[in-house]
DNA sequence: GACTAATCGAGACGGTACGTCGCGTCTTACA
DNA sequence: TGTAAGACGCGACGTACCGTCTCGATTAGTC
């Protein structure tokens, strides 16, 4: 990856696109290696083959950048909505988001996204557009699937119950987001939501 | 806070309680404070009295003190568990844990020292066994009324639904961690876990 | 001098020369001015309005930095050979080598690179270049007078006598380092080394 | 030396002085040993086998308990004064004197603990008493045989030649500072100070 | 023979300076 | 004009030493 750097020209007064593009792949790739030391602007600009003031050019801060490429690449991993039942809806979103934060390499970067958006306040207005962005999607499956859920029930709560879940045991602890806790997790919700009409 | 220090004593060859119980204070304080912004060593130390080679001299780094300094904290208010039924217990604990992390001064704090855990190990470490040691005062919960708990139920899975949304709304967004969404949620789980029995 | 700083521009990828020299002229003068009290790195960079690391960069080390600071200035003190005797050129060399070391502030200068340069081997290395120097145009002094000086004479000895005195009266002492003195030692000097030839 | 503690039995209300010893002695080996690089009461108090109070109880700071270590060791050494005419005195007074200086271990302390007075304005009083106690020692040689010295002789800058080149040689380069050029040294001086006579 | 007083080894403490690291800005030289 | 290179101002970090203070043990004189 660092050895691109060498081959490609530079494009004068446009944007130069390629350069864009090593750089978020470097800074994921970085993030992901790097297994919670730090990352630096430096490391990243030295292996993208570009000048720190390039990003800088582009992002207003480093945070900003980092979460611009998990934006990427998590959006990349997006799961197609679904058809049809809440459970079956519910059940693919979940194993499709868990599966996405599920390589060591993008769990590591979703962890040091997260703690760079806590200091630096343009990651964090992008943190939040990030999440917010995912938490529509999950609540667009529950609205899908209105008719099978109470009156009284909370969405808001149950996405957060799912990504609260993902992010969690990506932060802290060991836990797996593989297959059967999202199901299990999926079916939990369903029963909770359902519920709530009778409740 | 600051003038105490010149009034409290050396104690010689042992360890200066007094100065451990500054330096703690101070950093809570000043994880509150600061909304989010950089807390530095030299600003607990001087807050404190005390010199920074004392902060290194008990702890192996600035995140493993903020650590030991939000876990004093929160063991402070951890909510004695309860009486009889799963939803009452339930309830009342995610309420206590919920309001323990609702002042705007510890709902900084948890995110700069979650922040702070995900660089440092020795910080992350520290976490880690913080987090356990909440996760097991709720799986006892859980377990004090397992018969109102269908056998197939995952009891970690319920466990982190709710230290999952406890940090994810801390961490990100602005949702609240109030008493009704502590209700809302605790019954939420109760029918997972019932449920799980005759599912 | 401390305000020029914040319109000296930057010169990009090249070493800012305006930077070194507030740097150097900033530590003569902080040797100066401290009368033997320490002078930290810390003031120096904030009195040349210059970050530390830009110090670092360029120096391995304070002493070392400092040791450049006093040679430029000692170098530029440099007292014009000479034309004609013996007695003639030596008393005025040594005249012009002690007022050079002659104002409080440049003895202090001294005194604080010369104990600098017993600490800091870059520093010792830099003072044994700087010395050395100085004993050369001193023993060239000598040298262009040979047919006056026996043929035993030693002459390392006798530049030795000379920066010796100078030397030893700057980091000892009070005596004084001015005109009648140099004029005496010169005379002595010059005795002996006449002496030498028909000793 | 460092086991020796052990063994170093308490005295009571009295001071201790094999500790006394123990630091004097420990101080001047590590000052010889170290080469330049830093020598901390810390270390001196661990290889003397003594508490870093106990230093500090007898000594105003780390520099006076040095000097006063240089200056036994060198008070040791004194050469007795002489006997008869000046060259003879003069000669035997410098041999010693250089020859005091001489072992590197001695030479290192001395540079050392002249870089020391340049900054503990305790050290410093005692060096300058070190110093003036040694200039007396020399002057006297002179003053013995003030027959052989003329009457405009400035006694004060012979002394300071010798001690200059003393000092001059040990703190910088590495001239020798054997009997051959004591030898040259004290006959240059005998001249130039009978040469004042009839000059 | 107990009591007091002072010293001793040990080591934590409040400070100050050090030298390093990383961020984000700025300038140069090149393409 | 956009870019790689890299110096710069800033400021936090963690370390090294200094000189002070308190401890508990030890011993020498005093009552």
């Amino acid at each position: 990856m660092e050895k691109d750097a060498e081959r490609r020209p530079h494009t004068g007064r446009r944007r130069n696109e390629a350069a864009r593009r090593a750089i978020l792949d470097v800074a994921v790739d970085q993030l992901g290696r790097s297994g919670g030391g730090p990352v630096t602007v430096d490391t990243i600009a030295a292996a993208a083959g570009v000048g720190r003031q390039t990003i800088y050019r582009w992002w207003p801060s480093k945070g900003a950048m980092l979460l611009e490429a998990l934006a990427e690449r998590a959006a990349a991993e997006v799961p197609a909505p679904a058809t049809g039942t809440l459970a079956g809806d519910l059940a693919a979103f979940v194993r499709a988001t868990f599966r996405a934060a599920g390589p060591d390499g993008t769990r590591a970067a979703l962890r040091a996204t997260m703690a760079e958006a806590q200091r630096d306040p343009a990651a964090r207005a992008l943190m939040e557009e990030f999440v917010a962005r995912r938490r529509r999607a999950l609540r667009d499956v529950l609205v899908a699937a209105r008719d099978e859920i109470g009156p009284d029930a909370d969405l808001d709560l149950a996405v957060d119950q799912v990504f609260g879940v993902l992010w969690y045991r990506c932060l802290v602890g060991s836990a797996p987001l593989d297959d059967p806790v999202a199901d299990r997790l999926a079916a939990g919700l369903v029963r909770q939501l359902r519920g709530a009409a009778d409740g």
